[in-house]
DNA sequence: GAAATAGTGTCTGTTAGACACTATCAG
DNA sequence: CTGATAGTGTCTAACAGACACTATTTC
């Protein structure tokens, strides 16, 4: 006879505010690590498939609808919860940079964007389960168009260096970036300007809808 | 109340035989879809760990210890079987050219090597779960050294480029493949040949150790 | 010496990385 | 005209891809 187990998602977001990368947090009301701060998650519903437990949690965690979301790695340590069997597949969110203020129809419990350079002390193994979730970003950054993800639909191409250099930790190249775009081919410039700021103004682009097939034929897509 | 569920491990195990790159597949002797092939895996045991499962299955399989075992993604839509809530973790593994004689053990059941390029109609949603493996294992080989293990620890030049031409389906150029494998410094050239065959005998090599940190510091690392 | 595979070097086009100045706007 | 950010081109070193002949062994 097979043991049945309870099965939970967890789901990493991960947005980009007031100019760093930031996780959604949420501090638990209740036993086990009651107090302590958590990856938003829950358990699966009956018949409920995973990706859908995954957006319904992140509908009532957010409110958002129609969002990056992708499937990281299961978690299922025998001794990972303390209150018995749990396994949790754990998944990636990016939310744009419009949609991450909300903070709304939050379930009661307290929720609040940490800065990833700045995280306090987690629940559970989910310490372990962000550090995997930023090395899956970052990667994942290098050769797809995942980033623009966390930016709202027309953007800057300074406002689309920043994620980048805010993921990869490090500064780019301003003439590189431009021109690796540029052959890439990846981005649409738009008529319309960024008039924000007592500056000259940005030329504000879209992403190009490409399929992946394209882009792997263009070679690896984004190391600048 | 959550709603519990069964948990199983699926394990794609390749192994290179014959000049091919092979699956293990089992033969099922009970419903549902009894007689058809699918991956050899089965239900995680009580207090048991996710990898340690796949583990365990893999050596009732195989008979085979110590082989590379990466997780590969979690499948858990309703309806995916027929006995009710069934949530898989799938696993890749990788057998060296040894290795993969034995398959011994084997449960009673049939179990066969299947060649990836003529497999036979799988159970379950087995079918895209095998093509999810070979996915991963052609992109992994190109920035790691996984392909390695699809070797015995001594081998020729000859051979691992075989193996590279066999996941990726493509003839490589021999000059390009060693004067890669030269600059990356990721192979030790050993005193032995190997003598097989009527020609020319062939100098036997060894992977060299080398930190994931590093090969990543190196560029990335097997593009030929 | 024939058959069979091992082993070796060069040239060329593309790409990544380093680097600094001019353009345009608000105030 | 000052402050602030946008936007633009060139040179160089490294790398990828194309390509063909000699070396060593067995039988």
């Amino acid at each position: 006879v097979e043991p049945s187990v309870r099965l939970t998602v967890d789901i990493v977001i991960f947005a980009v505010r007031s100019g760093s990368l930031q996780v959604l947090l949420i501090r638990r009301g209740i036993e086990p690590f009651r107090g302590a701060w958590a990856i938003p998650g829950g358990f699966v519903l009956d018949g409920e498939g995973l990706e859908d437990a995954a957006r319904r949690e992140l509908r009532e965690e957010t409110g958002v609808e129609e969002v990056y979301l992708e499937q990281l790695y299961t978690f299922g340590d025998p001794g990972r919860d303390p209150r018995g069997r749990v396994v949790s597949v754990a998944y990636f969110a990016l939310l744009s940079g419009e949609g991450s203020t909300l903070v709304a129809g939050t379930d009661a419990a307290e929720a609040a964007w940490w800065r990833m350079d700045q995280l306090p002390d987690l629940a559970f193994d989910h310490a372990p389960i962000l550090a995997y979730a930023l090395d899956r970003l970052r990667n994942k950054i290098e050769y797809t168009t995942v980033g623009f993800q966390l930016l709202p639909e027309k953007f800057s191409l300074t406002a689309l260096q920043r994620v980048y250099e805010m993921i990869l930790g490090r500064p780019l190249d301003k003439r590189n970036f431009r021109r690796k775009l540029t052959v890439l081919q990846i981005v649409k410039p738009l008529k319309e300007l960024d008039r924000t700021g007592n500056h000259r103004p940005a030329r504000l682009y879209q992403l190009r809808k490409l399929s992946p097939e394209k882009l792997r034929d263009r070679g690896v897509l984004m190391p600048f």
